[in-house]
DNA sequence: TGCAATTTGTTCGGATGCGAACGATATTTT
DNA sequence: AAAATATCGTTCGCATCCGAACAAATTGCA
């Protein structure tokens, strides 16, 4: 009878959004804005970046991405551009502001962060960070269940 | 440079939610919803229990609870009963429906539970869970950041 | 070539959660 | 006792996210 499906990782989960959020507040943006903001900066120097990439990178349905990619680009941190090869796709590029925006976001997070493991070892951490890759690993194997509109 | 603050933890959270909404879909219930209802079905047995345990149980805010007490009592799942000793109260009480859901949730929520642990072994999960717990706790300590409206 | 299927991103309506402001009831202080 | 303070729950407007339906562009196949 005892069963508690994903309530520890939602109790956690939850804490870390509104913390972080919080701690974002006064930059003006949200927790997912800014690590989508840091996927795009970190990747778009490898080489060019797509909204199909963001909704991979964090599971998010077509439509929450563009949401969020519209806001970033009406914020002026990013250009989404056409490109010439296709015409469906649009290039994330980040501007300058950008690059301010994600170092001022990492100063924060790495506070959170730093409070977040307090007391925690390394070992445990890694132990840790393994599990949650294994079982998101798991989850997207027995993806069939439900919602066909991310990828 | 490098950071990723609840990047991991929230896109697990996202996934669980996800596949476990899927799995609960045909019983008309969320897994929120579920796991609320689990925690009142389970605690009301010891005494009695109010909104204000269930936010805390959660970290929702007021407002939230409501609407998913509202929304529980609308479904026939409980009943919230004015107390006579103190008539800001409201009693939860689970209705004879409210066992038989939490027998049917229970079912799909195992199913779920052995599909995301597969093939991890008891004691790194039980690592996982206890920093799990460590995280929550350091979160609550530093919580006086930002919203003052939950518990 | 020409037409179907796929891919990419948008818009729309709905669900869930939050914070602020509120009314009602209890408790504490004066 | 009266007034200030605290607690409990509600309502409201806002933000985030989802899925479905859609338009535009590309790819694959006959």
């Amino acid at each position: 009878m005892e069963w508690d499906c994903g309530g520890w990782i939602n109790l956690l989960s939850h804490k870390v959004k509104r913390r972080l959020d919080a701690q974002l507040a006064d930059l003006g943006i949200t927790g997912m804005q800014s690590r989508v903001l840091y996927h795009i900066v970190k990747n778009s120097a490898k080489g060019p970046i797509f909204q199909r990439d963001v909704e991979a990178a964090f599971g998010l349905s077509r439509s929450t991405a563009t949401g969020i990619l519209q806001m970033l680009e009406k914020e002026g941190l990013l250009v989404r551009c056409a490109v010439p090869d296709d015409g469906r796709l649009k290039q994330l590029v980040p501007t300058a502001k950008a690059q301010q925006m994600v170092a001022q976001v990492g100063a924060g997070v790495r506070e959170t962060e730093a409070r977040m493991t307090a007391g925690i070892s390394p070992g445990q951490l890694q132990v840790f960070l393994e599990v949650a890759a294994k079982m998101s690993e798991n989850l997207d194997a027995c993806a069939p269940l439900g919602g066909r509109n991310c990828g």
